[in-house]
RNA sequence: GGGGGAGUAGCUCAGUUGGUUAGAGCGCCGGCCUGUCACGCCGGAGGUCGCGGGUUCAAGUCCCGUCUCUCUCGCCA
């Protein structure tokens, strides 16, 4: 027999009945009876219930074991008595006859319980990960994240894809996050940087002639941590070359669609992507990931709100001076108390907005009378058309947000997503992905008072190559008004993914470069690589990068990504269990030639 | 860096208007119990109420400061 076991915690059916067995496992839960005691034995693949009586030689250990020992239990395989069986459990109908208990890892008293599903503080479950990964939940996340990734290498295996590895010593890359930074000893005062992303590596694979690049690809930015976002994360990184931006969404549509509906456990998954421009989705629900489980749509309302018989100052001045108005439907909150509305109100204001005015509907379909605080300011007949514009009913109310048309729209956004869980519109069961495409490539940055790039400075502008390079410098509405092909997978209100058809074309960089006020030395300087490599026979490319650790969080219900991660960090960025980040030896610093400056207290 | 929430036993939490010795469940220790599967019953140990200061006859409770965790804004194309 083995040293070990002769089946696993998951093994034993009633055909096992009567065979010997040896197992070992975790002391999941021990019931004594005094004259009989039940251990349910627990190792990777289930739990089988153990039983001990006084006649058993092992009788005397079996009553010192504590939850979470390991032990090694041999015995004899038995079909459980008549109404004894436990049906929930795939063992449930079998017992294990204990002959002979040997410990092997007793477990001191435990700072949090493996045992049953009660929370208990992020900290102590980081600082002892290796309990919390033992519970359940915890355990099948981690499985499940691995199946994923599995399920996505096969799919893009099957679509004629190979993995390639790159660097994770490298040089700055063209994201816009904070790089990590890794002193190098050999040359002192310089510095590694960790990818934020394979990006030059992958360009620079299509320009070396491969074809259909992909990598679950480790990435690293130094930024502040969230719920969905960490330190270190993982990305289905692809790119393909001669393809255009249909085929790439061609491409990878099916394969975020197909795990979404293996791993789903029966959501719903949207059959075909919807395409969202980024002006709508901004104006639709002020955000460019778009939650469209929630049924509520954004409006604007600016030209209502400027007639002349609207005697509401207050938007009226903001407008003036270049504002907007956009209305967020509230279906049903017409019954919802006053409360419910100086509730928005006080978190509007929370988000730094003078406020959301709001109009409650009432009375017969074709003539809807607007009551509130700011009713009185407006017209029947603005009301009736806010409300045919906002697609509004009898018993459904209109929240207001008016500021800066990027301001206006990002608190309608936040809104709605509020209004949305208030009133509980939203979908639920349901993967609802869309395509977001058409970004802008340029952006006015009003600080510096000066035309910047918006996202992904190599992303080819959606625009006639030669009438591109004669744009003037100085024909800002032309500028701006130009979009990239580049685009972003959402789920359910999240980001999962960003991509472009790469900018592969020197002259064209150049005068992307120069429209954003860099000139050619900062591409040579900063991005020597890719730009000399452009300059020796580039394929026409582009790809996405769809994050693993977010499609595993969705899949499994969870809200943060320290739920689907083996060893997550913190918040703020530390590692509990190892304790990164630490302080190192004078020595090391000495080697890298690196002296603390600490900042002051 | 800003804002919200939280911090009371190993864990999850309760603790009224400031008022006797700060409680419960789980866990732990001891005892009883031969069919449980959240086993049950009896008893026990276990507390710097995050930390520091203040108000008060009296502070877990009120005030000020500070630390920690978390969510979020900025940031992350």
């Amino acid at each position: 027999m083995h040293r070990y076991r002769s089946h696993t915690c998951g093994d034993l059916r009633k055909t096992d009945a009567l065979q010997p067995t040896r197992l070992s496992g975790w002391c999941h839960r021990i019931r004594d009876h005094g004259g009989v005691l039940f251990i349910d034995l627990r190792d990777h693949y289930g739990i089988t219930q153990c039983v001990v009586d006084p006649d058993s030689g092992a009788f005397a250990l079996a009553e010192k074991l504590r939850s979470e020992w390991v032990v090694r239990i041999d015995g004899l395989v038995r079909q459980r008595p008549a109404g004894t069986e436990n049906t929930e459990m795939p063992t449930g109908l079998v017992e294990v006859y204990v002959t002979e208990i040997e410990v092997l890892g007793a477990a001191a008293e435990l700072p949090l319980p493996v045992f049953g599903d009660q929370n208990y503080p992020e900290d102590m479950r980081l600082r002892y990960r290796f309990l919390d990964l033992r519970r359940e939940k915890l355990h099948n996340n981690i499985m499940l994240r691995g199946r994923v990734i599995d399920s996505l290498r096969a799919r893009m295996k099957g679509q004629g894809f190979f993995e390639f590895q790159t660097p994770i010593l490298t040089a700055s890359s063209p994201e816009g996050a904070r790089d990590f930074l890794v002193p190098s000893r050999l040359h002192p005062g310089k510095f590694y940087a960790l990818p934020q992303a394979p990006q030059q590596f992958k360009q620079l694979l299509m320009t070396a002639g491969f074809d259909r690049y992909f990598q679950i690809a480790p990435c690293f930015r130094d930024e502040d941590l969230r719920a969905d976002r960490s330190l270190e994360f993982y990305q289905l990184d692809i790119e393909m070359s001669f393809v255009t931006q249909e085929d790439i969404f061609a491409t990878v549509e099916p394969v975020l669609r197909g795990v979404f509906e293996e791993f789903g456990e029966g959501f719903a998954v949207t059959p075909q992507f919807p395409r969202i421009p980024y002006a709508e989705t901004m104006l639709k629900y002020g955000t460019d990931k778009p939650d469209l489980r929630n049924p509520l749509v954004i409006v604007d309302v600016t030209e209502e709100f400027s007639r002349e018989d609207v005697s509401f100052n207050a938007f009226k001045n903001v407008i003036k001076q270049g504002g907007v108005v956009r209305a967020i439907p509230a279906t049903g909150a017409g019954a919802q108390p006053r409360s419910f509305f100086d509730k928005l109100n006080d978190w509007a204001r929370g988000e730094g907005a003078a406020g959301l005015g709001y109009v409650i509907f009432e009375g017969e379909a074709d003539a809807l009378v607007g009551k509130g605080p700011i009713a009185k300011f407006l017209p029947a007949g603005v009301q009736q058309a806010i409300a045919a514009k906002a697609g509004l009913k009898s018993g459904d109310a209109v929240f207001f947000a008016c500021d800066k048309p990027d301001r206006a729209a990002k608190l309608a956004g936040a809104a709605r997503l509020r209004i949305g869980s208030e009133l509980k519109l939203s979908k639920t069961g349901v993967f609802e992905l869309c395509w977001i495409v058409d970004f802008p490539m340029y952006e006015w940055n009003e600080d510096e008072k000066r035309i910047d790039f918006s996202h992904n400075p190599f992303s080819m502008p959606n625009y006639d190559a030669d009438a591109f390079i004669a744009l003037d410098g100085a024909d800002k509405d032309a500028i701006l008004g130009i979009n990239a092909f580049q685009y972003d997978v959402v789920c359910n209100g999240f980001e999962l993914s960003s991509g472009a058809i790469r900018n592969h074309r020197p002259d064209i960089m150049r005068k992307a470069f120069a429209l954003a006020g860099y000139d050619e030395t900062v591409l040579e300087e900063k991005f020597g690589g890719m730009y000399r490599a452009f300059h020796y026979g580039a394929p026409p490319h582009g790809g996405i990068a769809p994050g693993v650790d977010r499609i595993v969080m969705l899949l499994a219900g969870e809200e943060n990504l320290r739920e689907i991660v083996a060893f997550p960090m913190n918040q703020r960025g530390e590692d509990l269990l190892l304790g990164a980040p630490s302080d190192v030896t004078a020595k090391q610093l000495r080697e890298l030639s690196i002296k603390l400056n600490m900042p002051e207290k």
